[in-house]
RNA sequence: CGGGGCAUAGCGCAGCCCGGUUAGCGCGCCUGCUUUGGGAGCAGGAAGUCGCAGGUUCAAAUCCUGCUGCCCCGACCA
């Protein structure tokens, strides 16, 4: 096995690839597009749902799992869905070695067998806002995978409320696509542009879709999580309807909102390098790996008894550590190892160390290293940590910044994409300039900024507009 | 779905053109000793239906046909 990962210069595809894997985040599965996530890049995700599923329920939302199956009848109800859905579903015939009389569908989403549970449960104004979340896989047959990119089946989690108006709807679909701005950019340090998508970029039955889309090391997007008002598309599929308190039977309004294991291919491309993983802290599996060193079986014994004076001194909350005092791997081993693996901060610790009463420290993202004093190392550790934090999204915002270019016609922008990057530009076209455009370029509209505050002139229509579009080629 | 590449030990590869000893190499793995502050050294050892199925031949990893899988690049998608 070569050790080193392939240089990202050289082939960043082939260094996402060998990141993944030799970081340990995960596998082929024996099926085409399936993935094994293995412990390693398991519990980043399992970090990162945390964090999300904490807010969820901050915000009145509560967990719940509905069926795996789908009757296809039910796939068929909402016309731009199943045209949308479809083609990328996966369906089952048999069971119990009979052929079925309705196939069933192996969710690539839940509106449907949802909403056909929320026709039972809705009745009048009381019974909503109804805000339910379920963390579940789902299955996509997508013709080209990659590890946590785009796999056959991938883990997320999918919110479904109803709403007794559209204004309710609208800012709850506002408010989740919020939380996951929070989530991407205080927690992963993923700076993200928020906004909405174009009609040609939207859910397949959605009214609106709101998204929030981050910039990879080599300058692509990464749409990185969504929110939808479905408005009552669905409610009128389903036929779910509740009597308001004006005594009137009204159509109920609906969002649905998602982000998946493709957060963890998002953070590993906007933050590693040549060595490998970043993680930032907060969604770090470990904060700090602790390699002693010694030379003889005598020193490894009283280096072992000072560790675990330190570590005992480390709230495990707020310092997640690991010893490695693995006697079969050399230091230079383990240090290339957990560099690899991302760990934000490392500690190394020697007998000079324990005659100076002091450890070294080794910062994952810039390398620098300081000798620090045994004691006040837990406020100096804490410290550290929500620093790489910080510089992690400033470097990370400053990269996305430096490539987001302001263009004013179409020969500009054609040559910034070309050479990647984001344009960010006034745009006045409609759904057939973008495909044009796409089809030309391979760029999309990412989305349509939120904030608006400028008017221009459209770079490609000539016409005056007051909405700044950003552009892309995306994964 | 189109184009390209690959399939030989756990991993990465050589051998294939030009068929012919016992199929090699590196890493990893096992045992022992020496080591340990940036991917340690020596000695010994285990491990392979050469992707699958046919065919040609006295003889196939090697030639022919078919199939399957994976990776990369493009059209669709979280």
């Amino acid at each position: 096995m070569s050790i080193k990962v392939t240089k990202r210069s050289k082939d960043y595809s082939r260094w996402y690839t060998d990141v993944v894997q030799k970081a340990e985040l995960a596998d082929y599965g024996p099926v085409k597009g399936t993935m094994v996530i293995r412990p390693y890049g398991y519990a980043i995700w399992e970090n990162i749902r945390n964090i999300a599923d904490r807010m969820f329920k901050e915000t009145g939302h509560v967990n719940a799992y509905f069926p795996l199956l789908i009757p296809e009848s039910f796939m068929k109800k909402e016309a731009e869905h199943v045209e949308g859905f479809a083609p990328e579903c996966a369906v089952v015939t048999h069971g119990g070695g009979k052929k079925l009389d309705e196939p069933l569908y192996i969710r690539p989403t839940s509106e449907t067998i949802i909403w056909s549970m929320y026709k039972k449960w809705i009745n009048s104004y009381r019974d909503l806002p109804l805000l339910i979340n379920q963390w579940a896989n789902v299955v996509r047959w997508e013709m080209r995978t990659r590890l946590f990119l785009r796999t056959t089946e991938f883990l997320w989690q999918e919110g479904h409320t109803a709403h007794s108006s559209y204004e309710e709807a609208e800012a709850e679909a506002r408010k989740m696509i919020e939380i996951y701005r929070q989530i991407a950019e205080d927690y992963m340090a993923m700076p993200v542009y928020v906004g909405k998508k174009t009609d040609a970029e939207k859910f397949a039955g959605a009214v609106y879709t709101y998204t929030i889309e981050a910039m990879m090391g080599d300058k692509k997007a990464l749409q990185s999580g969504t929110s939808h008002n479905l408005g009552q598309n669905f409610a009128k599929a389903f036929d779910v309807t509740f009597l308001s308190r004006e005594n009137k039977q009204e159509y109920v309004y609906a969002t649905s909102w998602g982000i998946s294991t493709r957060l963890v291919g998002g953070v590993i491309m906007t933050h590693g390098d040549d060595k490998g993983l970043i993680l930032p802290p907060q969604i770090a599996p470990y904060h700090l790996v602790i390699v002693p060193i010694w030379r003889t079986a005598e020193q490894k014994k009283q280096l072992m008894e000072e560790v675990a004076k330190i570590t005992h001194q480390f709230n495990k909350e707020d310092v997640r550590y690991i010893i490695d005092d693995n006697e079969q791997t050399s230091p230079g081993w383990k240090f290339n190892q957990w560099e690899m693996k991302g760990v934000p901060l490392r500690m190394e610790i020697g007998p000079k160390d324990l005659e100076n009463n002091q450890v070294v420290l080794v910062r994952r993202d810039t390398g620098e290293k300081q000798f620090i004093p045994t004691e006040n190392l837990f406020s100096v550790i804490t410290g550290l940590l929500e620093e790489i934090q910080n510089s992690l999204f400033q470097r990370a915002l400053e990269f996305r910044d430096r490539n987001t270019h302001e263009v004013d016609n179409y020969a500009d922008f054609k040559k910034i994409i070309e050479s990647g990057g984001f344009v960010k530009a006034f745009w006045a076209g409609d759904g057939q300039m973008e495909a044009m455009i796409q089809e030309q370029t391979g760029a999309t509209i990412r989305c349509i900024p939120f904030k608006q505050d400028q008017q221009g002139t459209c770079f490609y229509t000539g016409k005056p507009s007051g909405t700044i579009a950003i552009f892309a080629k995306s994964y």
